[in-house]
DNA sequence: AGGTGTGAAACGCTTCACAGCG
DNA sequence: CGCTGTGAAGCGTTTCACACCT
């Protein structure tokens, strides 16, 4: 028993996730997913592994970090692994989120039950494009940048995803920030200054052509 | 003179590149870009490392790989290094894209130019959405994809987009590949499963918000 | 002096290999 | 026996520190 207290003391103090790790543990969740939608009630290291495309010991290791979850000889049972990795990704917990760009969000529209499933809604889309302003996405509808002041004071989102283009990327980056935002997800290419307690991840697609463009002659 | 060539040989060698390396040496080029907006002719390790946020001794290191080309005491000439660079990431060449999803083109094509100035210039765009069809977007006019066939049979671009969702962007991932696209950049979410001759490279937004999550409660 | 190029140290991440448990 | 959890080895990346060049 004390054994079991002093390893929980230590895996509690784990306060650093390195992004690679975050980033496996997403993709373990997906494939469990797959796993549960096939029926399947315990997988092994190394089952996982292949499905994921990584090595057995790195996803024991990953998960030894956070707590002992499996069970010598049977493996891990799949809704329990499942459970335990929402816990430490942090999902699970309603949050908001809000969308600036209407064609991104229209894209990625279909797909929102990925979110949905994990506690996450989109609360509100915004565009600052007239011609897209009014337009109907799913069940949402799209309202202008000038609103977002008013609506994310009532809807006080975690995150925020950004897609317009230069300076307006910024403009509303900031608004969200000011609004408590926590982290943002920058499609726009621009470089966004916010606030260090506010997280950004940057996705640049033209920066990416270019990196592919080394492949194209071996 | 024998120490030259030697160490020519050397960094010839050099056949592989981390992803890493590889997209730090974008940023670099972008930094100079901006020292060179600036009229500064000389930059040393460190002013370009404060400039892209990482360590001097990381740039000196990444760029020695490749060969020597800065001078002691005066620094690295921003003209030369700009296109020992360009020639590193094989940048230069003129190369042609095509474009698979009308919004996400619509969204980039004002900073095209940024690809242009490195020799890529989008050759067509297409889109399976009949609403996209015959838009024009810039200098282009949004294709059907069912003419994907003939358009890159004569285009023979190196690099593709591809940004619809699901089994659309498999299809027309499919029909890229056999025409002997290099490159991919999936933005559809969905798994690609093309021959391995061809680099994909994949970005998945829901899933970015999912381990942004992570951090919104510390 | 001032700054590059580079061994050597430090660090972090992945894989190996095996004790120990069910 | 089979499979987890983990120390130790292996490997790649980053930082340090300094010889050397201009």
């Amino acid at each position: 028993m004390a054994r079991v207290l002093e390893r929980r003391k230590r895996h509690a103090e784990e306060s650093h996730m390195s992004e690679k790790v975050l980033s496996r543990l997403r993709w373990y969740l997906t494939a469990l997913e797959s796993f549960q939608s096939e029926g399947v009630g315990s997988v092994s290291s190394w089952q996982l592994a292949e499905r994921v495309g990584v090595n057995a010991a790195l996803i024991r290791k990953d998960l030894s970090k956070f707590g002992e979850f499996g069970t010598p000889s049977s493996g891990y049972r799949i809704d329990y692994l499942y459970d335990r990795i929402k816990d430490i990704l942090h999902l699970g917990v309603r949050r908001s989120i809000v969308w600036v760009g209407a064609c991104t969000f229209a894209k990625q529209e279909p797909r929102l039950n990925r979110l949905e499933r994990q506690g996450m809604h989109v609360a509100a889309v915004f565009d600052s494009d007239a011609g897209e302003i009014g337009k109907h996405i799913g069940d949402y509808e799209v309202q202008p940048v000038s609103a977002m002041e008013s609506v994310l004071a009532s809807v006080r989102p975690c995150i925020a995803v950004i897609s317009l283009s230069g300076s307006e990327a910024q403009q509303a980056a900031e608004i969200a920030a000011r609004h408590g935002v926590k982290a943002v997800l920058n499609l726009s290419g621009a470089l966004l200054l916010l606030p260090k307690r506010v997280r950004v991840c940057s996705i640049d697609i033209l920066g990416e052509i270019m990196e592919l463009c080394y492949y194209c002659d071996v």
